[in-house]
DNA sequence: GGGTTAACCTTTTTT
DNA sequence: AGGTTAACCC
């Protein structure tokens, strides 16, 4: 067969990787230098030219959106389904094994996934249970606690107890919040990691058939990898050490989680014979991009090295706008997209970037005020919607009665009767004979200590939740999804209320019908459709769930921008305090770590970039003035075309030169007359001496650079 | 039980 | 500042 094709769309560095031979591989692999690409023509290689079945193939992504568009396309080279291999993030693969080997990792049939808002009331519960308050042990903290030794690996037991009594609270709280999930078949994200891990490592007959199976092990952004999910990786490989993993070390972002960009270093040391492939051709941005990346980036001293450089042109300049404000910036970034819309091009290409989510809302302010279309990404997804999730703890309680955050949740959702106090009781009991909530439930209805009203609401709330199982047991999902929200009263309940906001909630409850009928489950997983559903709700957050498809502006956070790129980026909020933020600015290690978010920002750019800064930002409540972020100073002045606010021009930046304020000839913003162009205003100045061009927006012709020394503009 | 108000808290990133 | 939660009142 003819595999020619795969390689001959490919560059030199990507055809090595590609057709590496058998054994272990780092591709270290430069923003937009076609690491996806690398990856898909990879399995293809393998599949094709060496005769590879799909089913010994394992492929870990970061996101689950990545390993669909991974398997996309790897179908769409090879024209047919890749059935049987196993594509999906570190905590969907663990997931998975873990539903099929549930018995000898330790876990209860039906364990139902804690995603982070369940974990806190978990946690909370945890202190009731120890009798420790709340405000002097946070429970975000707990959770952070927790998630952090869990990432290294360690459970309670690996904890030294040491003589520091916060610390030894601490390893106790762990210890009791465990034993909770144990016992309501409860399993939180690092959990799932955790388990999966130490099951392959303990079970040897386990572990060999996995490395039997998985012959190839592909992996990618390797550089956010955390220890338990390299050690993991390296189990899996340490038989046959076909391991291909593609990474970027400039674009480590997630430490702050427990990845370890020293990870890549390691793989070396654990697979001496490891060949090293590095992408450094661009394909994505301008030379302009390209080099203002590379400028800050070079700042940091912990790197491998990596230089990106195009074949394409320089494009144009890198802008910098110095507004004066939030307000001002949003309004500058709003202007720019109304032009670049006008001038023909999709609203989509249009990302705008920003350090925190909190940012966003100036830009839908003015956004919304002319009606343009914009999605925010991140935020409250789907799935993790008040009401999705009531509707979710139902459908959790019919899977697994032993899931007491589910029970808390829904008992009185709508209300029925059971109050805090009746609660109470039912906790006691719980807590007093260690069983769950269900359980504590039934033996109360059969006991004495409640009145017979109480036990009349209680034994009808249970008499649901059977009633419900029992029904739903032949039913499609869609059509369990449907008896449940009609029975139990959820969508009656919204239903009833006319204002704007039920009306969206009884919208979204229909829109769980149909993310219902239309999940598609794979039944090689060896799942019923229920708890298939209910796992792939708390693994993927549902994003694009219930959203209409449409040409909109794309706003999101630094992080949720990674991997994606747009022809027209805007990379705001550029201050010291907010990027680099305030926090990383106090842990040593941190600062690089922004600069990285800095790098991995500039580089989503593929025709123009624009960098912004406000003078004053006003933010959680109070206005700041802050200087310019360190990573402006980092650029070569000469490097950024620097475009000032309308409003307080006479506040110079302190960063830069800004050669063009004392430029006798033009000022920024200034208003000029050109003998055949006419009369316009001075968008930009770059360069200095003769060499200094000057941006003019002229009202006949639009945008035009001259050269200062030749255009013979004269002052208005 | 539901609605209103007051205090409070959180403000980095998310599988 | 904004949103959420706890407390309080009807």
């Amino acid at each position: 067969m003819d595999v020619s094709y795969i390689l001959d769309s490919l560059n030199q560095a990507q055809r090595e990787a590609v057709g590496a031979a058998q054994g272990s591989l780092l591709v270290l692999a430069g923003a937009g230098s076609g690491k996806t690409r690398v990856l898909t023509h990879r399995v293809a290689w393998l599949v094709q030219a060496c005769q590879v079945s799909p089913l010994s193939i394992l492929a870990v992504t970061f996101t689950n959106k990545a390993a669909q568009e991974m398997k996309g396309r790897i179908e769409q080279m090879l024209g047919y389904p890749m059935r049987g291999m196993w594509v999906g993030t570190l905590h969907s693969v663990a997931h998975r094994m873990l539903r099929a080997h549930w018995q000898e990792a330790g876990l209860q049939q039906g364990f139902q996934i804690l995603d982070s808002d369940d974990q806190i009331r978990l946690i909370k519960r945890t202190l009731k249970e120890l009798n420790l308050d709340e405000g002097y042990w946070p429970p975000r903290q707990i959770q952070w606690y927790i998630h952090g030794h869990k990432e290294e690996g360690r459970r309670p037991g690996h904890i030294a107890e040491g003589i520091d009594p916060q610390q030894r609270e601490l390893r106790r709280i762990y210890q009791s919040y465990e034993q909770l999930c144990q016992r309501f078949g409860l399993v939180d994200f690092s959990e799932l990691l955790l388990r999966a891990y130490e099951l392959i490592k303990n079970n040897e007959p386990l572990r060999a058939r996995y490395q039997e199976r998985f012959q190839h092990v592909l992996v990618d952004e390797f550089q956010d990898t955390n220890a338990v999910q390299y050690e993991w990786l390296r189990l899996f490989a340490a038989k046959h050490g076909n391991i291909f993993v593609v990474g970027d070390d400039d674009q480590s972002i997630y430490s702050w989680r427990g990845a370890r960009i020293e990870n890549i270093l390691q793989f070396e040391r654990d697979f001496p014979n490891t060949n090293v492939v590095r992408l450094e051709q661009n394909y994505r941005s301008t030379g302009n991009i390209l080099s203002i990346a590379n400028a800050v980036i070079d700042h940091n001293q912990s790197r491998m090295g990596k230089k990106l450089w195009t074949r394409g042109d320089q494009g144009d300049p890198v802008r910098l706008y110095v507004a004066y404000n939030e307000m001002d910036e949003a309004r500058f970034v709003l202007d720019r997209i109304q032009s670049w819309v006008e001038q023909g091009h999709a609203r989509s290409e249009v990302a705008i970037l920003y350090r925190s989510n909190a940012q966003s809302r100036v830009f839908e302010e003015v956004l919304m005020q002319v009606n343009m279309p914009y999605r925010v990404y991140g935020g409250l997804r789907f799935f993790e919607r008040a009401e999705i999730k009531d509707a979710l703890a139902y459908l959790r309680l019919i899977a697994s009665r032993q899931d007491d955050p589910s029970f808390e949740r829904i008992v009185n959702m709508p209300t029925r009767g059971i109050g805090n106090r009746t609660l109470e009781q039912v906790r006691d009991y719980a807590r007093i004979n260690q069983v769950s909530l269900w359980d504590a439930s039934r033996a109360l209805i059969h006991g004495s200590e409640l009145s017979a009203r109480v036990i009349s609401s209680l034994g009808r709330f249970i008499d649901l939740i059977e009633r419900l199982a029992h029904q739903v047991e032949e039913q499609t999902l869609a059509d369990q999804v449907e008896q449940v929200l009609q029975l139990s009263g959820l969508l009656a309940h919204f239903a009833k209320d006319k204002g704007e906001k039920a009306q969206g909630r009884v919208e979204n409850l229909e829109e769980l019908i149909t993310a219902a009928r239309n999940y598609e489950h794979d039944t090689e997983e060896g799942l019923d459709p229920l708890p298939a559903f209910l796992s792939h709700a708390a693994l993927e957050s549902g994003e694009g769930q219930g959203e209409e498809w449409q040409d909109c502006v794309q706003l999101m956070s630094l992080h949720s921008a990674k991997g994606l790129e747009f022809p027209l980026v805007f990379l705001t909020g550029l201050e010291e305090g907010l990027f680099p933020h305030q926090r990383s600015l106090q842990e040593q290690g941190r600062l690089e770590e922004e600069r990285r978010l800095c790098y991995v920002g500039m580089t989503r750019a593929m025709q123009a970039l624009y960098i912004s800064y406000a003078e004053v930002r006003r933010l959680y409540g109070r206005e700041s003035y802050a200087s310019p972020s360190r990573f402006l100073s980092e650029i070569p002045s000469e490097m950024l075309s620097i475009v000032r606010g309308g409003i307080r021009t006479e506040l110079a930046p302190s960063i830069g030169d800004v050669e063009s304020s004392d430029n006798h000839q033009v000022k920024l913003g200034g208003r000029v007359r050109h003998n055949s162009f006419g009369d316009g205003v001075v968008l930009s100045v770059e360069g200095r001496g003769e060499h200094t061009r000057v941006q003019v927006n002229f009202e006949s012709v639009g945008n035009k650079w001259l050269v200062l020394a030749y255009a013979n503009l004269e002052k208005l």
